[in-house]
DNA sequence: AACGATTCGTGCATTAATGCACAAATCGTT
DNA sequence: AACGATTTGTGCATTAATGCACGAATCGTT
């Protein structure tokens, strides 16, 4: 694990740091590789040391929040909705600043998008809807159905500062999806097997 | 002023913070530099590239307060007791976890000598006691007076956690201070000097 | 379109930080 | 006092960060 010089993660914590604050304070492509490098505390060169510029910087930055998603997902796998949806929420409380950005944000349209695709591709997982019967629902409907379903709440819990604390939301969100997954799961015969 | 690489400042405030923040968990004897070095999240040789001993990094931290009070006073010898006493006490506020650790803790017995001696230094600067006529008091006995009065006040008031804002403990130590200074002034022929 | 100013991205020499290894010193327990 | 375990302080080779200088690219104004 941490066979990484410490340097280099001080560095890298700093610079993404660094442009979470400023882009909760102005659009992404009026930020400067200076304003990060002097939020920062670090030489602008440092910065080109580690990213090839700032759209490589914030793609990393996302990339390493879906990743730890990801990692999230996986080792709550056996929780169920409700529960793994807690794990989640809890994520998004303690990176409060970097998400409320990136919804709102102007800057990085793609992000919706591209955590859209990843909440369909952890549901994907987790459903096995392609094992018994489909009973008549495409798959990429029903994924996106869902998915969509989650991602405005979050904004909306964002976008409201996190009106309610994670285990309400978590256990509200997991309740509904679950009804959504459950009937499917009781009109397949792979029922007993999904709840093992 | 900012020609001193920036690394060496951040390993220094790093180094620091984390001594501060270890000696208001434990005694400082038994504080390792280890311990500091893993709460700094530095590596053991870049203290020992800084200092000499987690003695020497302590006495430095002493200093640097020290001397930071000591420019605070300068800039504000113009303004009276009350309000340059204001400076120093929203200093104090500033960095009250320094304050409060160094004046409680056990492992640095030295400190409250120190500050003392210190304010008595600044002391003696603003009240020019030497000139005119002494009327009787000797000058150590008065500064040691003030200043062990002033001491008091400080250290109850970080032991007692603040109990009331800069503003107001400043403005009532000042008129304390200046009732005493005010009638040495008042006894003595440079009054209308010390006022100019 | 022309312009000056700002920002970008890179090369390079220098300096600071790192991690490791090791012997000496200190600590804590028996 | 003897013992092992921990901590200390240092040497050393390696790596990361820095600051500066530079031409190219981009931006904003006229």
């Amino acid at each position: 694990m941490s066979n990484v010089d410490r340097r280099i993660l001080k560095s890298q914590e700093a610079i993404k740091k660094a442009v979470i604050e400023l882009m909760s304070e102005k659009s992404f492509d009026q930020i400067t590789i200076q304003d990060i490098s002097d939020r920062a505390n670090v030489s602008r060169r440092t910065i080109y040391l580690h990213y090839l510029d700032k759209f490589d910087l914030l793609d990393k930055i996302i990339e390493e929040h879906i990743n730890e998603l990801r990692e999230l997902a996986e080792s709550a796998s056996e929780m169920g909705f409700i529960n793994g949806n807690l794990i989640w929420f809890e994520y998004f409380e303690s990176h409060y600043l970097f998400f409320s950005t990136m919804l709102v944000s102007k800057g990085a349209p793609s992000f919706r998008r591209q955590f859209l695709e990843f909440v369909m591709e952890v549901l994907k997982g987790e459903v096995n809807l392609t094992e018994g019967k489909n009973h008549g629902i495409n798959e990429e409907v029903f994924l996106r159905f869902i998915a969509g379903a989650y991602l405005e709440i979050v904004e909306w819990w964002f976008k409201n500062g996190m009106p309610c604390p994670p285990q309400i939301i978590a256990e509200q969100v997991g309740v509904l999806i679950e009804r959504i997954v459950y009937l499917d799961k009781i009109t397949t015969k792979n029922c007993e097997h999904n709840r093992r």
